[in-house]
DNA sequence: CTGAAAGCGCTAACAA
DNA sequence: TTGTTAGCGCTTTCAG
């Protein structure tokens, strides 16, 4: 017949193309494709092997239209610039790719309302999402989760799903390692004072340090990159404290740089311990001694917990509304015992 | 009246409901919606207005339906992991978003087959696609780029709009920065074979050893990743070599590493050359010397190839078919001057 | 088990 | 300038 092995964008092969060919009706194609077991094993094939022929391929937009779900989720990041994130988009990939869910990335650029509004404007084309480091107010996400599946990373909110990666626990283990090497005065190298697991890490230090008697300070704030670094390690060098923790890789490796700019040795003069073990830690000079979070691990849960809430039946009360995932200390070079030299050493 | 703030998963604002709140027509909705200017300033003004008072979103499945557009553009990747992907999901997610276009994120693993399939399989759900080191034969780009449009990034296919970085005409500036060392015995660390811009770089190399009289050699081929950089790494060493040059700089990041365990010194026993400058290359130790690929930019630059296609009314030969983004040698520490001290030499 | 028919929300002729 | 009328491709009652 009429087969024209598809010249550019030809009109694409539809069910009703199918129902000619195979003689029954569209709707009976329909069902088929969809709930094969609904249909007469003899029909459902001659369907299939046409669908086949014709090279059929479905129209996700009609299908959408009427049954109202997309098979995409977005994952928004607040800065796809930040090395955090390759994780999260990795681990999110990898898990919608297996489901066969389409991976919407955006970047909301730390802007809560950029985020409230792209969620709000989207929320018709996708069947849920996925937030890394919200920056929306305890309100709005509970508010945007009402109109659309949500599950929140490291952030929480009455009644959304989250997964957080428990770093707080792991600055405790840090500070112990650190105290462990003999040092007694500890600053913390401060993030966003609006970041939400910032405070967390920070409150963690305080009273883990607080425990073994000790007080400790706190720098900054500094924006999460690398570029701060060199302030944030003047501003260290200046508290003249034995060892800091930093809000995260980013900027201890920026202060890894400055350091060895001004000649301060690390670990001899200045022990620096990281938060995250991203991508470069283990190659920074000298290799960051950091918490390893799961970040990929988190993106993975997060495509689970939420495709699980879209494939229940009603909305029961989900058995697991949260999950936590634990980090380790994974100490290499930048960390050592505390040494007579104080930090104020310059060559 | 009957504006109940949204309950879960309210029943969506459609064009229907201004219609009958403006008592006008549907279709005038629409136009006035898509199209002001084709309609009535004051009943334009009047819908405008009940489109925000109704916070009005619209659908854009249907949108799609009827339209055929999408405004939804692939991205595809080989490799979520690999670094030199996380600029070109930078730059096309910068120039998306700020044209208006959603960004989805596809990961086709190395493989030719999933990659060809999925383009298929979802050709009617987008606008275009962006292909990042395709793994597709000719013959399938090109019957694919008539199925949909398409951008190519480092690859290049017949009739198939491109951008191409000139990592090749950088490699000759390594090797004359090498040879003004004192390097004359140079070995390229290669990638995989059937890759593009590996034959591309060899050759390069090859030719401009040969216009200083110089022969190269080739060890690998080698996974481009920081593991292979072991056997790479061991592999040049056996050859004797004074210099190498890497595929990229994940392989030699990872090089560095093993260097540093046998104790070979780079640069005095072994100079070492990168490509692409990834995030890392500069706080590596020691900082490496590479070759600057403009990686975001060339996203962006894909993303306003495929976007000024789309908008084209017809399909006129249009004018940057292909574009070449030059590249630059970046000299950081891990080159330096032969010396006496051969490179098999041991701690 | 299958067919007919009614939309999903929107756009695009074609009239008026 | 606006309204009417068809669909886009698919799913989903509701009959048969």
């Amino acid at each position: 017949m009429d087969s024209p092995r598809q010249p550019k964008r030809a009109r694409p092969v539809t069910i009703n193309d199918i129902a000619a060919v195979t003689g029954v009706a569209a709707s009976t194609v329909s069902r088929a494709l969809t709930r094969p077991g609904r249909v007469n094993p003899a029909t459902r094939q001659r369907i299939e092997a046409a669908a086949r022929e014709l090279n059929y391929v479905p129209n996700s937009q009609a299908r959408a239209l009427t049954s109202g779900r997309t098979r995409t989720v977005a994952v928004l990041v607040s800065d796809v610039t930040n090395p955090f994130y390759f994780g999260i988009i990795r681990g999110t990939q990898q898990g919608l790719k297996a489901a066969g869910y389409a991976h919407l990335l955006i970047d909301v650029e730390d802007s809560g309302e950029l985020e409230a509004q792209t969620l709000h404007r989207m929320r018709q084309s996708l069947d849920g999402a996925i937030l890394a480091a919200s920056r929306l107010s305890e309100r709005e996400l509970v508010g945007l989760a009402a109109e659309i599946p949500l599950v929140t990373v490291n952030r929480t909110a009455r009644g959304v799903p989250s997964v957080v990666i428990d770093t707080p626990t792991g600055i405790g283990q840090a500070i112990e390692h650190l105290i462990s090497l003999g040092h007694r005065d500890i600053v913390y190298v401060s993030g966003p004072v609006r970041s939400w697991p910032n405070e967390a890490r920070w409150h963690s230090m305080r009273t883990t340090a607080a425990g073994h008697g000790l007080q400790v300070r706190r720098v900054g704030p500094f924006p999460p990159e690398r570029p701060s670094g060199s302030a944030a390690a003047d501003a260290v060098v200046n508290t003249r404290a034995t060892a800091c923790v930093a809000f995260n890789d980013l900027l201890a490796i920026g202060m890894l740089t400055r350091f060895r700019e001004r000649g301060i040795r690390v670990p001899e003069d200045l022990s620096v311990v990281g938060c995250d073990d991203i991508f470069g830690a283990d190659f920074c000079n000298p290799p960051l001694t950091t918490l390893t979070a799961p970040i990929d691990q988190a993106g993975r849960v997060a495509v689970s917990m939420l495709l699980s809430r879209l494939t229940e039946r009603t909305t029961p009360p989900g058995p697991r509304r949260s999950v936590m995932l634990p980090t380790h200390l994974t100490v290499r070079e930048s960390t050592g015992p505390v040494t007579d030299a104080g930090p104020t050493r310059r060559r």
